[in-house]
DNA sequence: CCCTTGAAGTTTACTTCGTAAACATGCCAG
DNA sequence: CTGGCATGTTTACGAAGTAAACTTCAAGGG
């Protein structure tokens, strides 16, 4: 993919750490994601990291990058459905389904701040910024910021508790029809305050 | 509180360390919370811990437990409400005040499971149960399901989003009064679907 | 063409952590 | 009184994060 001609030493260590980073992440999960480990996948010494990488929170930043990407992809595929009610729903299972896949990257994507900088704000064109375009032509302008963070909360509850396997049912991964209707199940659910 | 006479060389070392861990928790933040910590602050060696708990996990398994406990207590308090509308609001309001006045315990609670045991179901008389027997009063049998699941993710969504910094409001702790107005909107905003 | 220079990577070293194994201590039962 | 068992302690090891000093090499100026 990156066509980066190998100008040094090692050729584009950064990358290589991300990659690693993530493949670790995915085959064994947080714990096995240390600074050291995706040296060693990179094939370098231990403290080569730091040349690129101010400390371990600041490679987690870099994974969590990618991951923000890949779920925005993700959930611009999903927003692609003809009908509009329809897209909302599939964003929503899009959603989940990136968390259930991808359970360690949701997570540091999701979890606590990394290092001791707040997150920062969804830019344009985020995964944030797809939803909300979707409720905004969904629902009256005075209610869209409930409705945006509604949705939001929904779904982002929803994946925090399946992926920690809070809701007993822990079959692995559910068939994508039975998220669609259960997340529209949500939606629909107004609570009667 | 607890009135166990202190037996033995130290007293009940095993309510130490988990009041040690909490204090630990809520003033320095989970980094802080080591079992070597825990030891140092109940006055005892590193290893001592071991006789009370199999391993790191184990103590904070007995953390997330008084958690869950101390969850427990306040929505039960806020479900004390006269209107039972009213008290369902109360409940959301409560969970997330816990979340946001406790960040670091509630991201033990409900985060990634602890050791690699799955989470427990939520036994009766457990904070699920609390919230499940309000909502079962305000919707009808054949929505109840999916109702209390509703109401639970957007809420836990709501929470975890606040302690993680995701809404960009990260003005410290927001007054009860502005939440509840907040978890009413949500709770009422029903997406078209 | 050599030689400096600075970025990229390595070596070494230190601290803290989780945890295993062996040892010490002191209350209780016989 | 004494042995045993629960409770703590000492010692030790490997892995992690990271600081500091050292090495290597590609490239450009004398």
């Amino acid at each position: 993919m990156s066509t980066e001609k190998a100008g040094y030493h090692h050729g584009n260590l950064r990358d290589a750490l991300v990659r690693t980073a993530l493949a670790l992440l995915e085959e064994s999960g947080v714990e096995a994601l240390t600074l050291r480990a995706a040296a060693r996948g990179a094939g370098v010494s231990a403290m080569a990291p730091y040349r690129h990488f101010a400390d371990k929170a600041d490679l987690l930043a870099a994974v969590a990058e990618q991951g923000y990407a890949d779920l925005r992809d993700r959930l611009a595929r999903a927003d692609m459905a003809a009908d509009p009610r329809q897209a909302l729903v599939e964003q929503g299972v899009a959603y989940v389904l990136f968390a259930l896949e991808r359970p360690a990257l949701f997570r540091i994507m999701f979890g606590a701040p990394l290092g001791d900088l707040p997150p920062k704000p969804p830019p344009a064109g985020s995964a944030y910024a797809i939803l909300a375009a979707r409720v905004a032509g969904l629902v009256p302008e005075e209610k869209r910021e409930a409705a945006v963070m509604a949705a939001w909360a929904l779904v982002h509850g929803l994946a925090c508790l399946m992926v920690d396997g809070r809701l007993n049912r822990q079959t692995g991964a559910p068939p994508p029809d039975a998220l669609a209707r259960q997340v529209t199940g949500l939606f629909a659910a107004g609570l009667p305050v």
